[in-house]
DNA sequence: ATGGCGTATGGAATACGA
């Protein structure tokens, strides 16, 4: 059966230490298909046996010590596994994969892209041009390539693009995630790539979207200054067949959370 | 009060996140 895929995202923000909540997602959710970034995990210390026993025999990673990494994990088998170091810091920061869907495959990018650090302006602080420079190289690396096939891309992207993906447009404007040299960019590698932001056809430009809420807020739910770091992103041939997005906020206020929510994708033939 | 916290490393204090 390969006519429904459930897809998650998740920065889970140290895979090791946050099993049981994975656990705890696996159990509510049944996702076909997870995508962990900040797994902040060497592969050969991955949870893997874990993943295994709750049914995620398919297993993709690209990680590395102490920070980033991203993992794919699958009840489905995955195929032409890639990991490709953007910029050529030797960071771990994307994985791709096949997952069969609808008779066929649809290729799936895991992304973390670098926050960029506190300082928006590329000539005094190298993170946020590190930040700039890896989406410069999404955008010429992806153009046309995902276009023309069934295609996802989900993760941390870092950056929150639209007024409503803050909860002060104004107060984040030149704080980075919001900052409109890094949302023009991110358009422009969407637009380019020939991607459709899923999440906005199910939720209007003019309602607040969150996916992270900071761990500094006394009562991060009752403040509710979130941010839409967390994004789908479909191709054109197969957003016809994605039939909802919702953001699993619960997990947030769940024991020892992420600071990140996940963000559910369900696709149908 | 948008950082007031949290994680990894390493075994205290620092780097990093966003």
């Amino acid at each position: 059966m390969t006519d429904r895929l459930k897809l998650v995202t998740w920065n889970i923000n140290s895979v090791r230490l946050r099993m049981p909540i994975v656990e705890k997602l696996i159990e509510e959710i049944a996702p076909d298909v997870i995508c962990l970034q900040e797994t902040k995990c060497p592969d050969a210390n991955f949870p893997e046996n874990a993943f295994r026993k709750a049914g995620y025999e398919y297993i993709a990673i690209n990680g590395q010590k102490g920070y980033h990494g991203v993992a794919t994990v699958s009840r489905l088998p995955l195929e032409n596994i890639e990991k490709r170091d953007f910029c050529d810091m030797g960071d771990s920061r994307h994985v791709a994969v096949d997952v069969p869907f609808n008779g066929t495959s649809l290729r799936l990018h895991n992304f973390y892209v670098p926050a960029g650090g506190d300082e928006p302006n590329r000539e005094i602080n190298p993170k946020f041009a590190h930040k700039l420079d890896f989406m410069a190289e999404m955008k010429s690396w992806l153009q046309g390539s995902e276009t023309n096939r069934p295609a996802v891309l989900v993760g941390d992207l870092n950056v929150a693009p639209y007024e409503h993906d803050v909860w002060s447009h104004k107060q984040l404007l030149r704080v980075v995630s919001h900052t409109p040299v890094e949302t023009e960019l991110f358009e422009d590698v969407r637009e380019t790539g020939g991607w459709l932001d899923a999440m906005r056809q199910f939720t209007p430009m003019d309602d607040k979207l969150y996916t992270w809420w900071s761990y500094r807020a006394k009562d991060w739910s009752k403040a509710d200054k979130g941010r839409r770091l967390d994004h789908v992103w479909v191709s054109e041939p197969l957003a016809p067949h994605i039939k909802g997005t919702s953001v699993l906020r619960d997990a947030r206020g769940w024991e020892k959370p992420s600071d990140h929510a996940p963000v559910i994708a369900e696709f149908a033939a």
